[in-house]
DNA sequence: AAACAACTTGTCTTTCTGGTCAGCAATAAG
DNA sequence: CTTATTGCTGACCAGAAAGACAAGTTGTTT
C-alpha cells in the first residue's frame, strides 16, 4: 500500500494538534457521561470548536468513540506485556507490571474510565478487539506465570485470576477515584495518594504471590539448621552432658527474643 | 409519623410485584446502556409494559434510577460491615467479608454495574449518600484493621487501600465479566468460575494480609523446637555418641523431604 | 494572482425521547 | 348495583441531538 507522504505544512500541523486535542476532550466527556450521554455539541464545546467543525474532523460520534477507545487499548496492550522481561525474577516482573498499570491509571484516568464504561456495557465495540489482541497476550502471560509456579518460584496461585485481581486493583484508582476521594475525605487524589496506592498494591500482590516469602523462609530454615548442626556437633563431641539444658535455654531465648 | 396501613388487596400485591419487576428490568437496562443510553421505552419493553404505564409507576427516569441505585447500595452497606464480627480472628472476618462481597457480584451483577457506571461518572447522584452512609462505616472498619495491625495480628498493611483492593478485586467479577468471558474463552461465567474466583481472591487477600502466615510459621516454629528438644533430650541422656549423625541425617531428610 | 484544497460556520431536517393529558378499563368500597 | 379509586393506554408535544448541505473563509501551490 502506498503511504501518502504528509508534508508538514502549517495546516497539517494544526490538523494533528486539533485532532489530538479533540480526542483528549472527547475522552474526558465520554468518561464522565458515557457514550450516550455525550453529545457532539458538548465534546465540541469542550474542545472550543463548533459542532460542525468537530464533525468535519470526525465524521460521526461512533467513529470518534472508537478512536478514543482504541488509543487507550493500544497503550494498555503495548505497555503491559510480560514478554520482554524473561530474564527477571517473578517478583521484579510483577512489581514492574503493577507499577506500569498504576501509571496508566494515573496518566490516563479518562481513557480508563471510557474503557470501563465500554466493558461494563458488554463491550459492544471492543469485543472483537479483545479477542484478537488481548487474549493472545493474556494466554502467553498466563503460561509464563504457570511456569513460575511449576518451578516453585511463587506460591500456587490461580494465574488467570491473578491477572484479574491485578487489573482490578490498579484500574480502580482511575475508575473509582471519586469514591476514594469521598472516603479519604479529599477533594482530589494527589501524587502522594497514588504513590501510597502503588506501594500498597505492589506489596499486596507480591506478598500474595509469596515470591518474597520463599526467600525469607529459606533464610529462616538455613538459620535453624545451622544452629542445630552446631549445637548437635558440640554436644556430640566434647561438652559435658549437664550443660546441655543451660545452653539450650540461652538459645531458645535468643530465637524467641 | 402515621404509617398508612397497606391492605393486601389483589391490586396492592400486583403493584408490589410489578414494581419490583420493573426495578429488576431497569437495573438490567441501566447496567447495559448507562443512564443516558437507557430510554424509558426500552425499560418498559424489558418489563413488558407500556411506556406510559412505566411512568405511572415511576414518575420519571431520574427517580427510577435513584431507586435502583439506592436498593443496591443498601444491600451493600447492610451486608458489608465488620462491626458484628468482633469476636472472630482477622482471617475469619476477612474471609467472610470477601466471600460476601463476591456473593454480591454474583447475585446482583446488574446492580453492581449500575453502581460502577455511576461512580465512574463522578457519582452525581450518589455522592451525598456515600458521604453520609458509606464513609462512617469505612472509617470504623479502617480503625478495626489498624487495631489488628497494632496487635500484630496481621502484616503492616495500608488499611484504606486494603479495602479499595478488596472491593476492586471482587467488584470486577460483576463489572468486567465480559472481559473475563473473552479471556477465559467462555460464553458466560458459571458457578464454577465464581467459586474458583472466590477461592483465588480470598486466598490472595488472606496471604497478603499475612494472617495465615503467622499461624503457619508458629506451627513450623513449634514443630522445630519440639523435635529439637526431643533430640537434645535423647542425646543428653542415654544414646551413644556415634549414632548422632545417623539420626540427624534421617531427620534432616524428613524435614527437607 | 489565480486556482485549488483545507477549514469553518449557519441553517435545516429528521429522529428520538422524556413527559403530559384526557379518557377508558378494572377493581374495591359502600 | 353504584360509585370511587386505582391501573392502564393512545394521542400528542417540546426539546435535544445527530448530521446533511451549502456557503463562506483561510491557506497552499503553481
Amino acid at each position: 500500500m502506498l503511504e501518502k507522504i504528509t508534508k508538514r505544512t502549517k495546516q497539517s500541523i494544526n490538523r494533528e494538534e486539533l485532532e489530538s486535542r479533540i480526542l483528549r476532550c472527547a475522552e474526558l466527556v465520554f468518561a464522565e457521561k458515557g457514550y450516550n450521554g455525550s453529545s457532539m455539541e458538548a465534546i465540541a464545546a469542550a474542545a472550543s470548536i463548533s459542532k460542525q467543525n468537530l464533525i468535519y474532523y470526525f465524521a460521526n460520534k461512533e467513529l470518534l468513540y472508537q478512536r478514543v477507545l482504541k488509543e487507550m487499548l493500544d497503550i494498555w496492550i503495548e505497555k503491559l506485556s510480560f514478554l520482554e522481561t524473561q530474564g527477571d525474577t517473578p517478583e521484579a516482573v510483577i512489581r514492574r507490571y503493577v507499577r506500569e498499570k498504576m501509571q496508566l491509571s494515573r496518566l490516563y484516568p479518562n481513557g480508563s474510565k471510557v474503557f470501563a464504561h465500554e466493558i461494563i456495557s458488554g463491550a459492544p465495540v471492543l469485543k472483537e478487539y479483545l479477542i484478537s489482541h488481548l487474549k493472545p497476550q493474556f494466554d502467553r502471560d498466563v503460561e509464563l506465570v504457570k511456569s513460575w509456579i511449576n518451578k516453585g518460584l511463587i506460591e500456587e496461585i490461580d494465574p488467570e485470576h491473578l491477572f484479574f485481581t491485578i487489573w482490578a486493583a490498579t484500574q480502580t484508582y482511575a475508575d473509582f477515584s471519586v469514591q476514594m476521594e469521598v472516603l479519604l475525605g479529599k477533594h482530589r487524589l494527589e501524587e502522594a495518594d497514588f504513590e501510597r496506592a502503588e506501594l500498597a498494591v505492589t506489596d499486596f500482590v507480591v506478598r500474595a504471590l509469596g515470591a518474597k516469602k520463599i526467600i525469607k523462609n529459606n533464610f529462616r530454615l538455613i538459620f535453624f539448621f545451622a544452629i542445630w548442626f552446631g549445637v548437635c556437633f558440640l554436644y556430640g563431641l566434647n561438652v559435658q552432658k549437664n550443660a546441655t539444658f543451660h545452653h539450650l535455654n540461652l538459645l531458645v531465648n535468643f530465637l524467641l527474643n
